[in-house]
DNA sequence: ACGGATAATTCGATGATCGAAATAGTAGAC
DNA sequence: GTCTACTATTTCGATCATCGAATTATCCGT
């Protein structure tokens, strides 16, 4: 076992446990909250990366959906078509390629959404006045290197599978 | 658009951001590096707790996992039934009530299952070698309030269904 | 002992996801 | 200008994690 870094700050082990229960928990989140719009985990985070993208005004496309999500293309459009059902997004043919599909947020349901992540939001935000400005650029130095470590791991793991799958 | 807090520290959006960003990139760690073991996203995350709680020598149940994960009673008979098909846990009947379950790691089991989380736990440690004791404290506490503000908003979403759900 | 409560499981059904193949569209070779 | 290779997305059939309801086993208060 490691010893503390130095003045008794937490363990990596400890850090390690905080970001797994916070990932259970926003699991969980996802799950609760999205049941009460008759959306599941994965739609609540697709449905955030579309609303983001669109707001950028560089709307995303399924591929590029299904790579962030690390979902199949198939599941990818399934997860479009009950999006679209239930008037979260659209789909929309851009000009230059027909091939590509657009995920675009329907000005009427731009507001809905909101509805959708505006109370996790507000919520966090009263519990972040505890932070000064240099904090919270330390969390979120903390959060974008676990980030990017994560993925890094992932991408190995996905390269070298020297266990067999069971499917 | 809120302004900045105050010395240009990441506003809260970009908090959100940073943490959703985190969410996704570890259900997809959980669901790629899970699945070089047969494991699925809930199995990794519950033999995590399952683990740990072992560990601290107070061996888990089946109904305190359910409630850890946000799961119904069912799933997780099957989920253990899964983990336990594979090998990474048993199911203990602890003398005193024998209705109950206690979920213990074989000896044998102990150290594959900690194949599974050290690659991730290594990569952590390295990539934070730059935060100080102090630091770590902040990133800590910040991990803490966020989880627990998720889990009482989560709370509030289960009491109030003001939406209907669809199924 | 008896009856209500609690822990875990079984059963049948639903639906999110997958892999493979099909469809639609683009771009380059000749 | 057509043909061919390639890319983006969708369709189809199958699998399996999860759910809700009912069942079994065990405990505890009276």
């Amino acid at each position: 076992m490691t010893h503390d870094t130095d003045g008794g700050g937490p363990t990596d082990r400890d850090l390690s446990r905080l970001l797994q229960n916070l990932n259970v928990e926003s699991d969980r989140y996802a799950e609760r909250f999205g049941a009460k719009h008759g959306l599941h985990r994965t739609d609540v985070n697709a449905l955030a990366l579309i609303m983001e993208a669109a707001r950028l005004g560089a709307p995303m496309s399924p591929s590029a959906l299904a790579k962030e999500l690390g979902l199949s293309p198939s599941a990818t459009t399934a997860l479009i078509d009950r999006l679209e059902a239930l008037g979260h997004v659209e789909r929309g043919r851009p000009a230059g390629d027909r091939r590509r599909v657009a995920l675009e947020v329907p000005a009427a349901a731009v507001e809905a959404n909101r509805h959708l992540f505006t109370p996790l939001a507000m919520a966090f935000s009263e519990s972040w006045t505890g932070f000064t400005a240099e904090e919270r650029a330390v969390v979120a130095r903390f959060l974008a290197v676990s980030t990017e470590t994560m993925k890094a791991v992932s991408a190995e793991a996905q390269d070298q599978p020297r266990d067999q799958r069971r499917r």
